[in-house]
DNA sequence: GTGATTTGATAACAAATGTTATGAAGGCCC
DNA sequence: GGGCCTTCATAACATTTGTTATCAAATCAC
């Protein structure tokens, strides 16, 4: 979250600026795992090339997707930095990425710098509320949708997703299996 | 939300007294639909006695649970505030209750000197990220629990809901048909 | 280029879950 | 207290979804 709300905030790109000089920049190649599940999230990542996907193990041992990140989406184990709990979920680039990496101490003072800004209160509201509601949608949209349905609402409203994302992964983050995903596509390729 | 949180902030608590002067006090019997989907929303509602649902119409026109509250909690549709969209949840009551009700106009003013209280940037990112770290949980869930271990989570860590609401709107909370959870208590009882 | 790996489609079968119907128990209204 | 409505369990059957296996095509590594 925060830097892929730059462009709506410019105070936010700016002070972001400053802090560039403290971050580095790492490049990694395909299915390279930046962040363990368990582990305590050292750094807060932006994306500047390629897409990374954030995962968790089952309790039965299976790998499942929660969300993807492509250029420009920041990313970092939210409640882990918020609380200093170990990170609820790994990362794992899908393809050779380059991240610009800002230790977390650091990140830090770069939020103290951004309390000092005008309009904080209202961007923190709004960032707050947005990301609230973006994840009550994903959860509301398990009741209200169907696996079909799921997928169509992807197709229109993230189509980037699929364009770059093996189907598997979607499918694991649609929860359902690489093969009914497969059976679905057949199915809306009929009509 | 909010005002779930006065224990832990006696501003709150303490602001929201101030309040209570502009509050409405409203019985409801059972069943009673308190907000309807589709509407914008114009009451903040704290429960003082009693239990409500929110919920919302599938596709399919299937009546689905989302949430539950009770005493103390407050309910609002929160997106529907923030944004003056049509609330995408209507709320009804479960049982005869008492509600308090704060009209929208003055619960922005509450808000509004709420922000010039000293801890208020800490009160309002603490809350906001219990929010949204609640939903991504709700979230997940769906991705890491089969349906019998959504239902164990909930009689390990709420199990006051189960003790209050019909078994059909569990069902639909946890995403399945009433039936299958009564297999479920079935299979979980032979144990 | 060539062999190895990854991806995606499909079939066959198994397991999970939904739907509809029925009956019994309890609560509620008058 | 009698009828009505709600809740819950259970059975029978239908549908959805998962699992495992196989194959073909695409991509990757060297």
């Amino acid at each position: 979250m925060f830097i892929s709300y730059k462009k709506k905030y410019p105070a936010l790109a700016e002070l972001w600026e400053a802090y560039s000089a403290y971050q580095q920049i790492i490049e990694l190649p395909a299915k390279h795992v930046l962040l363990e599940e368990g582990k305590t999230a050292r750094y807060y990542y932006s994306i500047q090339k390629g897409a990374v996907r954030a995962f968790f193990h089952t309790n039965a041992g299976v790998n499942k997707t929660v969300q993807f990140f492509f250029e420009g989406d920041g990313l970092s184990s939210f409640e882990s930095f918020m609380r200093g709990t170990p990170s609820e979920f790994g990362g794992e680039t899908l393809e050779p990425t380059v991240l610009a990496a800002l230790p977390k101490y650091k990140f830090l003072e770069f939020i103290e710098d951004l309390k000092k800004t005008p309009d904080f209160l209202d961007m923190i509201i709004y960032i707050f509320s947005d990301r609230q509601i973006h994840y009550m949608h994903e959860f509301v949209s398990f009741l209200k949708d169907s696996p079909i349905e799921r997928y169509e609402k992807l197709i229109k409203e993230r189509p980037h997703i699929l364009q770059r994302v093996p189907q598997h992964y979607i499918a694991s983050y649609l929860g359902i299996s690489a093969v009914h995903l497969s059976r679905i596509k057949a199915k809306l390729a009929k009509k």
